[in-house]
DNA sequence: GTTTTTAGTGTAAAAATAACACATAAAATT
DNA sequence: AATTTTATGTGTTATTTTTACACTAAAAAC
């Protein structure tokens, strides 16, 4: 139901619902929860602010929606002016709305999670001289709800990791399967079994191992893998797409 | 990141991300997917409008944000208006934002969805006479992006009710394992073998039998059943609570 | 050549899920 | 009074999935 502008009210309820007023009026933010992967360590990307209100702590990075874009576009671009990366995996989690969230002035901020392998992405935004990695534990305090939506969000990618192969956006176009369990384990929190780990994955059948070897962590090498993004969306047209570790 | 008002601002990215324009600010609506069961079907309340834009045609009821509410508040609000119902489990799924989702005029909108036992309640709130209950494959069309609100809420609610009580939520107090077996099927749109279900149910042990029966629909009679609150808390505490059907 | 480190591999037990059919109660009908 | 009708209620077995678990191999460092 929207608006009703101009037109006569008909009944109690139009006058209840339907009408509104200018003051009614909101702004509207986006903020990114960003989890990078290092090839070891689930991480977010925080910033120091240096505008009022808050100046000086340490909050996701967001902005405000404009009137010709929709929330995607404005989350998209707002990671986009930070980091200067595009092509990213966005995902909108959760509407937070409390009255007096912010205490400065009331706004609405719906959240969102972006995920970006450190390693292979270069930042040449602006503002990175303020930004930072932190490990997912030892995250600072941060301003309003923020510490609220990165629970959400850590909770979201738990789910998704499970239904969708979007791991392997946190992790280099070539990896190894002990990369690939640390990830999991990153995002699950807990430690895996390495054969049972493997057995699933392979089980999956949407890997592609590459004669290439890794040698930068092993004296042995360990065999380097490729997601088959082919394979997977037929299996998903097929069968759906699913796991439980 | 919420704000900048009329702090000077310091750098490029404040002028990106941290100022905002009076013209920015959006119409926040709330939109109610309201699931109802009548012991056999799993049915969706919707409103012929009286009002403009798309007068006559069906759609989801809904209303505007306040500036002193929440949105999980405007929800509430917006369902006891039309329905005069309170106390009903309500849930926030998604936020809608396409630029011209509403043809008249910017407005973002935010899905809530709702569980109600339609037999137990009788709606006393005005504008009764426009709304009615469908069932969930005759829906008729709906105006803006409302069925695709519907989409996401049918895919939430199956998600929920294999991780939390919340059909329960859309029984009267006494049911009988075929009304919560009919439920079950309604929600996932499937078929379930009637053992295996009643043995699941049985090993989750939140349930009380009682010795009285229902003699509505069998000359037999089938025994009444009620959910236990107390033993469920204290298992989500120890356990967790989430099963498969 | 000895040590060190990580890679890589298979099987068996346990648990969860899926498949499946008939007897019973009680009212309604004849 | 006997028969028909209708939905209830109940257990076992096979299959699949998940979990637990330990040793050898490769290569570099010393």
């Amino acid at each position: 139901m929207e608006k009703a502008k101009n037109v006569e009210l008909t009944t109690e309820i139009d006058r209840q619902l339907n009408f509104y007023q200018k003051e009614d009026q909101v702004l509207l933010a986006v903020d990114c929860i960003i989890f990078g992967f290092d090839k070891t360590n689930l991480k977010i990307l925080l910033i120091k602010r240096n505008f009022e209100p808050e100046k000086g702590k340490w909050s996701l990075i967001g902005g405000f929606l404009k009137k010709n874009e929709n929330l995607d576009q404005a989350a998209t671009r707002v990671l986009n002016t930070l980091t200067g990366l595009s092509d990213i995996y966005m995902e909108q989690v959760y509407t937070y709305s409390k009255v007096d969230r912010d205490p400065g002035q009331r706004t609405i901020s719906v959240a969102y999670f972006a995920l970006i392998d450190v390693d292979s992405h270069q930042f040449d935004g602006i503002q990175i001289d303020s930004a930072r990695w932190f490990d997912l534990d030892e995250a600072p305090n941060l301003i309003f709800d923020h510490e609220e939506m990165i629970r959400k969000a850590i909770a979201r990618l738990q789910r998704r990791a499970m239904t969708m192969p979007i791991g392997f956006e946190l992790l280099p176009e070539k990896f190894t399967m002990r990369q690939l369990q640390n990830l999991y384990e990153s995002i699950l929190d807990k430690k895996l079994d390495k054969r049972n780990f493997i057995n699933k994955i392979n089980s999956l059948d949407v890997l592609v191992k590459l004669d290439e070897k890794d040698m930068t962590v092993s004296r042995k090498g360990a065999y380097l893998y490729v997601f088959d993004k082919e394979k997977y969306e037929k299996k998903v047209a097929e069968d759906g797409f699913s796991f439980k570790l």
